[in-house]
DNA sequence: CGGTCAAATTGACTTTTGTCAATGGTCGTG
DNA sequence: CACGACCATTGACAAAAGTCAATTTGACCG
């Protein structure tokens, strides 16, 4: 993206303050212009990534339970947010997500985005950055729920974050019959994006419950009654709007059949696959995600870190016996 | 680097502060101690790298006259300081190339640096950051000179800002017999950090002058009158210590025979070599470089793009008729 | 032209941040 | 165990940054 010429005096005061470190008077005096344009001129630099500002998110892999649930599983990293000793616990772990993701994302990458609630947490807390060469893309089909974290805007709102292009996807995520899904995948405009799926360098998912209160029940793709029925045949978690069990493969059922999405091989495909769970009641799903490969680094908080834990420690234990 | 105890309470003030976006007083509240601290907490953050602020420097390529000289001269990228239409004009030439440069190092990255005052004087203004993995090496050997921009000054104050490696080299830049210095070469220590140079993923740089000016001769490792007596022989320009012609190739000299430092071919095989050019006087040792492929990336003053993009016009029409 | 409107800019005020001398605590030493 | 040197911490003040209503600018239109 070329610099618009009234971008030119905003990247010119974000220069001289962050770069040169001169005081926004100094700034002012520079540029012929008032203070308060400064403040304001450096505020829409911040917004627009103009200058980016970061901070380290060692201090939560740097601990040894990260360690050894990355040893447990096999996983590259894991990050893990300390229980609320702060204002907002529930904020903590989007906003170490967003943290992570900046810092996984390279020049040039093209990432894949799921949605739900986690990850529309995390785009609204993902600072600003002018990556002009990154793509981002939309991983499963959409629905037209009226809840502010479905795909398309999960996908678009981090484009919007990142500066990066953003590739929707045109399709519902489910459809009446297996065979119009069928048929929609074989579309040239749908079969591209679902090929080009395989080249992304990260991907960003949350995992779903698989109860009631699922976002694909929430959203109407499944009954509560329907959902049932696929839990008692197998169904453990929920990954890009697709049924896996918890062997973390895709659930043989008339549902998935019916989906449009990135396949799970496509997935296991992405080099940096960035799993993120928030809510308690996600353990089981996430332990189904791991088992299949889905999930090389992770952020989760304390709590579920334990658990995992304690579950991998049980599970050497029976092995050992 | 593990992250010490007494760091633990400075990034968690700094998580609190950049990442969450609260403010001092509410940081201060949280953690039990004082705003003060705080502060100052903030600025060890800032300082160290656990925090990172940079700005963009696209407007700086983002000029024709750039991409002039890019395909001129057959350049990856080249960023231009405008001419001091503020406070310190001198200072704009190194704090652009501090900045291109982190943003140049990536991930595990092998930095080669050169020296010279202007490598210094970007040391000195380059923002702190925290790659762990990297490494720095001295790309020359050294000499004893009171002057603070000695090659392992360089080297040692970037790895200190970059919180990264660094490796220096410890030999003298120039022996006094031929002999001598072939010796020293093939000692292992010295033969194995040459040959390491062709490993690095970026190289830093300046070009200097071949006059009575020339740093070599002011650290006394020629006298001027030697130095006049080469530049009859063709030196153009000085490169990590050494001397090379108009075509960029290295001077066929004495000197040169009893120089401990990076041969050229191995600075060519780095993929990165940044070239920052301040002062007036170096056109003629930049042009040398640039036609010895010492060059892919440049930052350079307005006034001395001026002069590169004439001579390259002149040499096209020179070739024309 | 003169009028209208939205957007950019500013002056004046408030809030937040930076600084530093003074304080208190810690550790090594005699 | 008393002493002093040293460093982290703090309270209070000064400096800088953020905010917002009021004003100016400039673009558009009848």
């Amino acid at each position: 993206m070329a610099i618009r010429p009234a971008d030119q005096i905003v990247h010119k005061a974000a220069w001289l303050y962050y770069a040169h470190g001169l005081r926004q008077d100094q700034v002012a005096q520079q540029l012929n212009i008032s203070r308060a344009s400064v403040a304001m001129y450096l505020r829409k630099a911040r917004e627009t990534g103009i200058v980016n500002i970061s901070t380290s998110t060692q201090l939560f892999t740097d601990d040894v339970t990260a360690r050894e649930i990355e040893d447990a599983f096999g996983l590259d990293a894991v990050w893990i947010a300390p229980h609320g000793d702060h204002v907002d616990p529930a904020a903590e772990v989007p906003v170490l997500a967003a943290s992570v993701f900046l810092q996984l994302v390279g020049k040039g990458d093209k990432i894949g985005v799921a949605w739900g609630q986690t990850v529309y947490a995390i785009a609204d807390v993902m600072a600003y950055a002018d990556l002009q060469d990154v793509t981002v893309v939309q991983l499963c089909g959409n629905l037209g729920a009226p809840f502010a974290y479905r795909p398309d805007q999960c996908t678009m709102e981090i484009a919007r974050r990142l500066n990066a292009k953003g590739l929707n996807f045109y399709a519902p995520l489910v459809l009446s019959t297996e065979g119009l899904a069928k048929d929609l995948r074989s579309e040239p405009v749908i079969r591209e994006q679902l090929a080009g799926i395989s080249e992304c360098d990260l991907a960003l998912y949350s995992i779903g419950t698989v109860d009631a209160g699922s976002h694909v029940v929430k959203c109407g793709a499944l009954t509560s009654d329907e959902m049932d029925a696929l839990r008692r045949e197998g169904a453990a978690g929920v990954v890009a709007g697709q049924i896996i069990d918890n062997k973390g493969a895709l659930l043989d059922c008339s549902y998935n059949r019916r989906c449009i999405s990135a396949d799970l091989a496509s997935l296991r495909a992405i080099p940096k696959r960035l799993v993120v769970v928030q809510e308690e009641n996600k353990f089981e799903p996430l332990l189904a995600g791991l088992a299949g490969g889905l999930c090389t680094h992770l952020v989760i908080n304390a709590a579920m870190a334990r658990r995992l834990l304690d579950h991998a420690k049980a599970a050497n234990r029976r092995k050992a016996s």
